[in-house]
DNA sequence: CGGCGCATGTAACGGGTTACATGATTCC
DNA sequence: GGAATCATGTAACCCGTTACATGCGCCG
């Protein structure tokens, strides 16, 4: 079992449903540490579902076809158990950002400036998205899903983003002192 | 020209260097932004060398074949400089401690507790290694190499650490609290 | 003399992205 | 009538990882 299959049990661990919702999920809520679009969500669940891992149900949808809410089984629930006490890979990641900074100078001072300036104004979006999800989350008193690793997640984003804040403002410091000196 | 292209030429921009020296850049510093194997640095420098982007020069090594030392080339400069005027492609994460936070609770609390403690462990580690390097570039009075973007991608690593860091004490307490008020 | 670090490369395989494909419903 | 959203799926391609391959020099 490959990484996308754990990241579709859990999600599916933390509420039932459907290939879809699980894309979407992905799309705005997970982004900041996991990423699948729809074309190998789908191939995944019917893998999983054959092996027994998840089963699903049809429900009707209001437009398109039947919606096929997945669950995770009993088997399901004991492989990503098993799976979560183990030691996690570590993390992959691809932050064209940092290449940009790295060559930085290779711009003149204003342009890159902007260049932080844009970053931040992103990062910032971001932060605040992840905070609305966040207060929505801690408004619905019954939520129908697991709360706790919703909010845990959500909390990495917000951490992470402020933390990319802080550094853009560390950059924008850095790179007008080293204007002054030019090397 | 896919990212890593751009990252091998930023790489380069920063100081004229060996395949085998970028693998171990991307090992040791650059791992919290982008991660690329020998088996990929090669045949991609090998590329830009054909298409005029970067050349190099033989020196002898101490032990093992001769090194071919990369360096940029005018062209490769001038690709460089329009490549990073423009805006970033979004961030591309896997991290798969986030999965497991979001399937904690299916662990007995103490199980839970201990693998926020070591993921805490690793990224102060990792912190330290950031910061350690971090402090060696700002002892060095001279870098032979552009020190503006090794600054920036250093200090990066730091803060994102530092965010690892305070999500593992936000989570610590989550799971403690949530463990007292059983769903 | 065996193992490790240096140093460069090739090849097979696997997995994800992009694009293709379909179709119903709602809104303008 | 056309565009957008919902909803599921397949296929070609690209790219990166894992593994294979080679060989020198140093250290124990």
């Amino acid at each position: 079992m490959k990484g996308l299959d754990y990241v579709l049990l859990a999600g599916l661990w933390v509420e039932s449903r459907t290939g879809y919702d699980l894309a979407q999920w992905f799309d705005k809520a997970a982004r900041h540490f996991w990423a699948a679009h729809h074309s190998s969500i789908y191939p995944a669940l019917a893998a999983l579902e054959r092996r027994g891992l998840v089963g699903y149900t049809l429900a009707p949808s209001q437009k398109g076809p039947q919606r096929k809410i997945y669950a995770l089984t009993s088997p399901g629930q004991d492989a990503l158990r098993e799976w979560v006490s183990q030691a996690p890979n570590p993390a992959e990641i691809r932050d064209e950002q940092m290449v940009r900074a790295m060559v930085l100078d290779l711009l003149p001072l204003e342009e890159a400036l902007q260049q932080l300036e844009e970053a931040k104004a992103r990062y910032h979006a971001q932060l605040e998205t992840y905070q609305a999800m966040l207060g929505q989350l801690e408004a619905t008193p019954d939520p129908p899903f697991r709360a706790l690793g919703v909010r845990l997640t959500l909390l990495r984003g917000v951490r992470v983003q402020q933390a990319y804040l802080l550094w853009c403002e560390d950059a924008l410091e850095l790179v007008k002192k080293s204007a002054l000196e030019p090397s």
